[in-house]
DNA sequence: CAACGACGGTACGGTTGCGTCCCGACGTGT
DNA sequence: ACACGTCGGGACGCAACCGTACCGTCGTTG
């Protein structure tokens, strides 16, 4: 009876994708402007330039809307970094993090929902999934290429490897917020691989290639 | 007149410094509930046990509230840190911060407002105060001793080297929120210490203590 | 001992945001 | 061309919080 004469939707009745990337662009803004603690739907369809009726149409609460978007913002690109050298590696992998806390809202959103992640579970558990998890296993292959290739000890603790690699570059840029000097992710790619233990392969070709 | 026969406040007209405490320690636990984004006043208040208005003849807005005893209770203690040795300096500013952060508060409020520092100029000019300019100016003498005694390249980049020896450990304590394992600090010690450029001092001794 | 005076607590408008409901508008499929 | 049915927008009730005004209480000082 229900399912009968059931029409598929048509005509003005379908979501409008200018609308949902209205939606999306605002809500982005708004997290980097406020935060997710102060973040409010009136005020995402305010920017947005919406209605709240069409944000609730299609994401059931403020957490959803969040999780869904900041997982497809952080589902996309990653290049294969495979440049065959651990620093070679290390350098791509930190030129790529580094140009993605470039963008202002990525350097206020990501901090402030890593805050949020630890009360909040579900989101802690969405962020696990699509950077954690993502930059354990980049890492992880980062080394453990390396590690085959004879570059790193065997023994290699991968958590502390993650650590070392990812530290230094989120704490300069996402934390002190200080600017990339010249020549400083050079020096950070020679830092991070003595740090690992590849100090035995090549000897630091220049450490400081500065001239003040 | 007004001044001439004015009396000092006595009596039951002096703010009870139970009180004071009480709303510390409750401002403290939901900002570390909540965050900075939707701390409340009230909710404060419920907390501690006491009315609104013993927390608004104390400070004069939220943001006073949060800045003063952010700002006290990280002007506490810090040792000396001078051991004489590069090794020995990192191991115990390790344990330091380690410790630091093993305060669930702590590592909740921290994250919490560098990322509303992001946002809010006077946040982040009481942080940059009272931990950044505190961490770099300790971070700075580590690392000038440790140049002083040949253990460091003379050209050391003070900010980069701070990076390197704080970023790891928050990363792994603060965003990771993962457990330091036996012999992680240790570890970490050689390994930042390699990475500052030392292992021409001392050629590592053992790098992975572990036997898995 | 008596008066002072700031204390803590309650009560109060004003504001903001959540989530829902109802309405006219609109464009495709029959 | 008509009817269908979802869309976007505005309005609503409800809840929470801000910051203030007032009121009785209490301990010290003269």
């Amino acid at each position: 009876m229900t399912t009968e004469k059931r029409r598929a939707p048509a005509g003005a009745a379908v979501l409008r994708d200018e609308i949902t990337t209205a939606i999306r662009r605002a809500l982005m803004q708004e997290l980097a402007a406020v935060g997710y603690g102060r973040l409010s739907i009136e005020a995402v369809a305010r920017r947005a330039g919406v209605s709240k009726t069409a944000i609730y149409r299609r994401w059931s609460s403020k957490l959803d809307l969040v999780l869904e978007i900041v997982a497809a913002a952080a589902h996309g690109k990653l290049p294969a970094l495979d440049t065959g050298t651990l620093r070679g590696d290390l350098a791509l992998l930190f030129q790529v993090v580094a140009h993605a806390l470039r963008h202002p809202l990525a350097s206020q959103i990501i901090p402030d929902l890593l805050a949020e992640a630890a009360r909040n579970p579900t989101i802690d558990a969405t962020l696990r999934q699509v950077l954690h998890t993502r930059q354990q296993e980049i890492g992880g292959r980062l080394v453990t290429r390396a590690v085959q290739r004879g570059e790193l000890p065997a023994d290699t603790d991968l958590d502390a490897a993650v650590d070392l690699i990812v530290g230094p570059l989120y704490w300069r840029l996402a934390i002190a917020r200080l600017p990339l000097t010249d020549g400083y992710l050079d020096n950070l790619v020679e830092s991070v691989a003595a740090g690992l233990g590849a100090d035995n392969v090549l000897p630091r070709p220049r450490a400081a290639p500065r001239s003040d």
